[in-house]
DNA sequence: CACCTTTAGGACCAAATTTATCCCTTTTAT
DNA sequence: ATAAAAGGGATAAATTTGGTCCTAAAGGTG
């Protein structure tokens, strides 16, 4: 349980390899899918998201391309995963604390905590470590 | 990302309330559907793996039921989740360690650090503690 | 034994989600 | 103009989720 999907993995790749690049060096779509090895198309949406939400700028025509929006270092592996999967959420009932069946729920406290925990860990990494990690 | 599915809310629910019944009374899935308002029929599943597992024990025919096979003191919520929703895994990649693409992934440790956090939390909470809370 | 009750297990199915692909539009540089 | 790129919408196959249904097996009871 608890698994990230292949939309996941791939907008974690693909932000890396951003990254990794000189800065302020322009990266194509195709670049960076080829690099990363995901279907470009698939990328393509993923990067628009990025760019919805700040993490990229994105330009058109020749010459254009992706270039992070911020410094690596200011990005968290959180918001390049919230980009894509959305909210970290264990439980359904941490959305508006609605629990239903009168009541909140018995188990509301345990996920609220897992939810905490696992925002903390992910907001303490960011693309800059990933970047430069060799391995682990 | 990261949500447990109806199957997981329901197996908390259902063993919950069995955790909740007078020790030793046999319950009949009727019965802890009805209570837990789950389908009949989906939750006889879930309790037929519990069954597997060991976390409860079934008879059948008239008179016959589940009933916890441990004190609800010694199961832990991280056993009824895993029992039905599998291995907690936020990464494809912690099985076998296996991340492809030529090297381990830059982001398995932060993965596997996720893992051993929500697994510490899971382990941390038993069904009676669950079955007495009133709320939170 | 015959019959009823209750779980076990397999087959099946609809809906939702995931994992994409395709095509057309818009923007920009040359 | 034209070519190069991203933007955005529609579509679709595959997988997972969330169940249902039916028959079998096991255990009591008269």
């Amino acid at each position: 349980m608890m698994e990230l999907t292949r939309k996941g993995e791939y907008a974690i790749r693909g932000i890396i390899y951003l990254a990794q690049q000189p800065p302020g060096r322009v990266s194509l779509i195709s670049e960076i899918a080829a690099a990363s090895d995901v279907p470009q198309t698939f990328l393509a949406k993923i990067f628009q998201s990025f760019a919805k939400l700040g993490l990229v700028t994105s330009s058109r025509g020749t010459g254009g391309g992706f270039v992070l929006a911020r410094p690596a270092s200011a990005i968290t592996l959180r918001e390049v995963v919230e980009a894509v999967e959305g909210p970290i959420l264990p439980n359904r009932c941490l959305i508006g604390n609605s629990c239903d069946r009168g009541g909140p729920c018995l188990v509301h406290g345990v996920w609220r905590t897992v939810q905490t925990e696992v925002v903390n860990i992910l907001d303490g990494v960011t693309i800059e470590t990933l970047a430069r990690t060799r391995e682990s």
